[in-house]
DNA sequence: GCCAACGTTGGC
DNA sequence: GCCAACGTTGGC
């Protein structure tokens, strides 16, 4: 299959490019998405070695502060089995688990992040997900044109 | 299966 | 911190 690409939002104070960074092999499991369209996504469509651009949300300016490579795809996540963590599930049973997470590793941290408002103002980016009105989902499709004009831009 | 109420997200 | 947009829940 074609790579593809993706974009995956996070508040930097939950968990930032940063902490990706210190992360034991710069790997991190990507737990805790509890939105269905966005689990359609993990468990079906993103494999491994498809592109991430990391988007930081709620965080001054808004931007896309690097990309990382997808090293295991769509697999249950564990949290939803554990009664202790707050992204347990009580409906979720390891014969039919309700979630999926995949793993993704650190490529690039960019020069210069990309902000939402460059976003808004560059060439190409006009049907970005991101820039949709209302745009809620924490994962979501991204072209190869919008990746290419984003990591350009990054440097 | 509809839809009002409620909770959460996330840009501002 | 506010609040519009959106998703989920639950009563009917």
């Amino acid at each position: 299959m074609a790579k593809r690409y993706w974009l995956f939002k996070t508040e930097p104070d939950v968990f930032s490019i940063t902490d990706l960074k210190k992360s034991p092999k710069q790997t991190t499991c990507w737990e805790g998405v509890r939105n269905y369209q966005a689990r359609n996504m993990l468990r079906d469509d993103i494999q491994v070695g498809d592109g991430v651009l990391f988007y930081h949300s709620r965080e001054k300016p808004m931007n896309v502060a690097g990309t990382a490579t997808v090293v295991k795809a769509g697999y249950p996540d564990k949290y939803q089995f554990d009664p202790k963590s707050k992204y347990y599930d009580e409906k979720a049973s390891k014969e039919s688990p309700r979630w999926f997470l995949v793993d993704i590793k650190l490529d690039k941290m960019f020069k210069n992040p990309v902000t939402l408002d460059e976003m808004r103002t560059m060439k190409g980016l006009d049907d970005m997900v991101l820039l949709r009105k209302g745009s809620r989902l924490s994962i979501q499709p991204v072209s190869a044109g919008e990746w290419k004009i984003v990591c350009k831009k990054g440097g």
